[in-house]
DNA sequence: AAAAAAT
């Protein structure tokens, strides 16, 4: 299938413009991407010189065993390590001063893990599906990039990231992915682990470059999840443009009416990708690698999960189908095998998935407007970096925003409840630091990636819609934080005893202990919220997170 | 209650 035709160039733009600004970014010469010697159109990935299937003499080496490797998370690229990938800091360095602190603290297990110095093992539960039921086979656990075959071009992409080897979820999930023929997978590691990486380096090596007909698809819970995924494609593939590679969002985009939607690789949200491969604007009839992100989420909510099966119904029948997510419960566990059949699968228990380097803690508030109060006593806090204000309704993120500013404070705000160029707008505000302060609802609860966040704040406890504790939401948005090794700090205000029962619940689901905030003590509160920022600057992992 | 679609 190595067409020898040259693929015709790009042409206006369907791709996102936050993906562009990404490899804008890039620092190389465009005409170094594909002069390394390599065929440019390489084909699909075959397994010419490496077949999975065959390949049983490499030595056995645990992957449980791997002390010295700092916890390479990455779940979607940053823009600002591209940008400027000579201030990466040496990672697991954890100074003696912080150390000291958190032993004031008394908090040093939390601090520990999250310098990737001894990243406490949990235990990946390995369901092999259709292969020999071996965990221990050293083909289902790869200690770095290069024994996967990929094609030259991602490894250098994978360089031009900073990722220089693959961190747990990667060492894992890759050779799966790979393997041919393709085998579906379910595989769920903690936020900011470098899931999308995964995902994204599965797709690149499986696309043929010489059309630009959509091949795979990824589907997202929302428009910025879905945007930021196309960056990382983007970035990562980055080498691959020159043979024709190219990535499309498919979000509600006014500029897309009546287009045809190119690439060989699309990410979107469930109902704008429905929308176009019924009205034909998106030929679907080539796509062999389906993936949902945050995919618990997409099965699960009733208007999503009906939305993605009918979009897998439009695809052909033999599409490998990939679901990534830091939570599966084990209900929806089942649909996702329904929808996954015969998938090769990496679960953990629930007492692996908080993550160490992120501080939990909640405030007492007497009243709803004490939880207002408190929170613009903590706005120095929160600007120190940049702040997630997690709120349960639309109108109560438009009113703090409203009074905040009104007394002075630089806040934003981003829900649905805006229209998609604002929202871009907004979060690129965000993402860029000139907004450091975030008001939002669920719809960023998940898988976004701002590195700058170290303060995570649950102004409302997530519910369910029934009002009962929502473990997962909880876990997704704490994540936002304390990503790739870093710490964090997640503090939830609880203000009655629906909150309170809600908030312990929770605690208890993932059998953490939080940590009460007592603001009485406000010099002690500061310094220790100070130090888990100073440290998040600090440790900077080194492995392959994708963002 | 939120999100997701140009329905």
């Amino acid at each position: 299938m190595a067409s020898s035709s040259k693929p015709t160039s790009s042409e206006p733009e369907a791709s996102s413009n936050l993906a562009k600004s990404f490899a804008d970014r890039l620092s190389f010469p465009a005409d170094k991407a594909s002069s390394n010697g390599t065929d440019p159109k390489a084909p699909a990935f075959t397994p010419s010189k490496f077949n999975w299937a065959d390949e049983v003499t490499t030595p056995v080496k645990e992957s449980s065993e791997n002390t010295g490797d700092t916890e390479a998370r990455s779940e979607a690229a940053q823009p600002p390590q591209a940008q400027q990938p000579a201030q990466q800091a040496q990672p697991g360095h954890a100074t003696g001063s912080s150390l000291e602190m958190a032993q004031q603290d008394g908090a040093t297990t939390w601090l520990n893990g999250s310098q990737g110095l001894d990243e406490p093992e949990f235990d990946v539960n390995v369901k092999l599906a259709d292969l020999q039921d071996d965990p221990n086979n050293p083909l289902y656990s790869v200690k770095s990039f290069e024994e996967l075959n990929l094609r030259p071009e991602l490894l250098q992409g994978l360089a031009v990231m900073n990722f220089h080897k693959p961190s747990k979820i990667q060492e894992r999930a890759l050779p799966l992915l790979l393997i041919n023929p393709a085998k579906n997978l379910i595989g769920q590691s903690q936020s900011g682990t470098g899931k999308t990486a995964a995902f994204v380096l599965n797709m690149l090596s499986r696309v043929d470059l010489s059309t630009q007909q959509p091949q795979a698809i990824v589907l997202a819970p929302t428009r910025e999840l879905a945007k930021q995924i196309a960056g990382v494609a983007t970035l990562m593939g980055a080498f691959l443009e020159e043979a024709g590679l190219k990535v499309t969002e498919a979000v509600p985009n006014p500029a897309m009416r009546g287009q045809q939607y190119r690439g060989q690789i699309i990410v979107g949200t469930p109902g704008t990708t429905m929308d176009m491969i019924k009205r034909r604007q998106l030929d679907a009839k080539a796509v062999k690698v389906l993936t949902l992100d945050e995919a618990d989420n997409m099965l699960d909510m009733q208007g999503m999960g009906d939305q993605c099966k009918r979009v897998k119904a439009l695809l052909p029948q033999n599409v490998q189908t990939v679901l990534f997510s830091a939570t599966f419960p084990p209900d929806v566990l089942r649909f996702a095998n329904d929808f996954a059949p015969r998938a090769n699968q990496l679960t953990l228990e629930v007492e692996s998935l908080t993550v160490k380097g992120i501080k939990q803690m909640y405030l007492d508030c007497d009243t709803d407007e004490a939880k207002y109060n408190a929170l613009v006593k903590f706005y120095g806090l929160m600007t120190i970096a940049s702040s997630i204000i997690f709120v349960k309704r639309r109108d109560t993120a438009a009113e703090i925003e409203r009074r905040m500013t009104a007394e002075g404070h630089r806040v934003a705000s981003l829900t649905g409840a805006l229209e998609g160029a604002d929202r871009d707008q907004v979060f690129e505000k965000f993402r860029s630091g000139e907004a450091k302060v975030l008001i939002t609802t669920n719809v960023l609860s998940r898988g976004i990636d701002v590195q700058t966040v170290t303060m995570v704040i649950n102004y409302d406890i997530p519910e369910t819609f029934n009002h009962g504790p929502d473990f997962e939401t909880y876990l997704h948005r704490i994540g936002r934080t304390g990503r790739f090794g870093r710490t964090g700090a997640a503090l939830s205000f609880v203000h009655d005893k629906r909150s309170w029962q809600n908030l312990m619940a929770i605690c208890n689901h993932f059998q953490v202990e939080p940590t009460r905030l007592n603001t009485e003590d406000w010099d002690h509160v500061e310094k220790m919220l100070k130090q888990i920022m100073k440290n998040s600057r600090n440790a900077v992992p080194e492995v392959g997170m994708e963002g």
